[in-house]
DNA sequence: TATTGTTATACTCTATAACTATA
DNA sequence: TATAGTTATAGAGTATAACAATA
């Protein structure tokens, strides 16, 4: 098997209730394997593209763009790894707090941001273009209720939470 | 950060076109965490619910149950170890085929699945519920059009080819 | 004392490999 | 030879722990 093998909810998906838990997990898992391989063709990983993003809207260090990518700080570092690897950003010194480095985005990544937010934005087209006109608005209309509403945030995990090792 | 930290892809959310795979990334993963922390009530996992549901709909052998709920045959194993040790299903030998296993669901199986697929219901309903009336329909149509459709498949992944190790 | 960024490490999940027994 | 199921293990991804430098 080839999937992260989401496990259809419910199983009697056709006669019952219709499986949300099934098509948002398909269309977000496929979704995910086409932007990670057309990103994928110019070099580009999506946590890459996001970080060029956040870097480039205004100064901000590892920590605060770690926050809005809703990653963690030690993901950051593999990620910003990549990205001078790549000579697509730099690692500066903060001036105000010499603890913090800015992400400073070179003139080969503004130009690779640009290049890959095209990317995101015609993979999402292709997707939403897909649909009946009508539907469009409604779909994203309601995927933005959800989000900001009764799936805002996610659940505390019960079972699967990890408990911190006694040091 | 406690989520699975799904990096939003389109830095600019906000201003330039919405950024669909944020949008179904989050919704997916908010109501799986709903979904788990609701199973985890009666020690339930989604994919327990799934293999008591297939095989309770008709006599199915592992491999088979395996492919409808699109996981890996280890993964199945592991699964129905759960069910075997909560009392819930068993492996009994497979009339026509010495190799393989049908799972028998138990009579305590039989009620979990009832209950599950009440409690999967609810939590299915309670998101759907959250939306104005006119756009339940439209939402599910949407989903299930992309399903089917432009997002039916997911994209073979060519970075993360996981390829086989020489043995 | 708390925080930024780093390294090292451990945990979870899932797939691959190899094996046994059947076919 | 191929397949069902099992076990063991490897890999990817991500979190926690501990540390150095600075606040």
């Amino acid at each position: 098997m080839t999937s992260l093998a989401p496990a259809r909810t419910a199983g009697t998906a056709e006669r019952t209730a219709p499986d949300l838990s099934y098509l948002l997990d398909h269309t977000s898992h496929v979704l995910r394997t086409k932007m990670a391989a057309a990103l994928a063709e110019v070099g580009m990983t999506a946590r890459m593209h996001c970080v060029l993003v956040k870097a480039l809207e205004e100064e901000r260090t590892q920590i605060q763009i770690a926050e809005l990518g809703d990653m963690d700080k030690t993901t950051m570092v593999v990620t910003v790894d990549a990205l001078e690897k790549a000579g697509l950003a730099e690692r500066r010194p903060s001036a105000g707090d010499r603890r913090a480095r800015v992400i400073a985005v070179t003139d080969a990544g503004a130009e690779m941001a640009e290049r890959t937010q095209a990317i995101v934005d015609r993979v999402h087209a292709e997707a939403i273009g897909s649909l009946p006109e009508e539907m469009r608005p409604v779909l994203l209309a309601a995927l933005e209720l959800l989000t900001t509403g009764h799936l805002a945030t996610p659940e505390e995990s019960p079972a699967g939470a990890r408990r911190a090792r006694q040091a």
